[in-house]
DNA sequence: CTCAATGCAAACCGTTTGCATGCTC
DNA sequence: GAGCATGCAAACGGTTTGCATTGAG
């Protein structure tokens, strides 16, 4: 995407355009993974660009806020991760070997939404979805070590 | 449930019969709600059970890596939730508002879960499912107060 | 008697916050 | 120039850990 995207992305929202919030959002967007706040704290001091930490936290909060990224909780619960939101609603494949982080772009709960939504009396606005297993690569490097169980 | 098919449960886990571990599964097998560490300490503290918060929290790993327990980790990342394992495969429904969550105990994804693993070679091994809304209560709650967007 | 479990206090670590300074609009 | 954003350091809060003591098997 480019920079000029990028900042009219941020004023679109209300915020101010600043170095910290179009380096988070440019990196998001072009990275494959999710990354946490850590992450990006230092692939941008990395890049040579200096900023700090909480600095980091705060844009995240407010780009989040405003749906430029999501924020994305795992089952370990350790740490966030974000990631650029395209718009397109999707789910998450998480190898529990190596803890990379597939979307996945398909969704099997529409119908199932409206149904649980008549059952309970519910308003639902949305939900989470995750698979937890184990990828290719990891499959093939534990059946070598006979640590799958 | 009764103390002694507790105990047994503890016993035939190879864990040690204690006090504090009986006392936390009776309690999470008789809540309706899933509670968090310090829920659980509090509510044994008033009920004159005398123990220590780091001793819960020994006791919720052991008891969850013993599969007596699951920990559930819900999309604010907060604290994590503990409830009774019944061995029923089971989602949940989660209240924004009141944060009531209510266990579902009907999965859409078998099939759905089948068709993943040949798509994208990933051995699936779980998978985790919330849906985020309004329950009744507090729809009618929050159209009064007019605060419900 | 041995080893696992507990109590207590201190550490941990991801995240948040208060305050002075800087920068965008 | 006004008000939001940043840097820095300190606080926060849920969870974990080290160590001495207790208690189950």
């Amino acid at each position: 995407m480019e920079k000029k995207s990028i900042i009219s992305r941020i004023i679109e929202s209300g915020l101010k355009n600043t170095k910290p919030r179009v380096n988070i959002i440019d990196l998001l967007e072009q990275s494959d993974n999710l990354m946490t706040a850590q992450d990006i704290y230092e692939s941008l001091r990395n890049n040579g660009v200096s900023l700090n930490l909480s600095t980091v936290y705060r844009s995240l909060d407010k780009l989040t806020e405003n749906n430029i990224l999501n924020k994305v909780m795992l089952e370990d619960g350790k740490q966030a991760l974000y990631e650029y939101n395209h718009d397109i609603h999707h789910h998450f494949l998480v190898c529990k070997s190596c803890n990379k982080v597939k979307p996945i772009y398909s969704c099997p709960l529409d119908k199932y939404e409206k149904e649980l939504e008549k059952k309970t009396n519910f308003i639902i606005t949305g939900h989470r979805v995750e698979f937890y297993g184990y990828c290719k690569e990891c499959q093939r490097k534990l059946k070598n070590n006979k640590t799958l169980i």
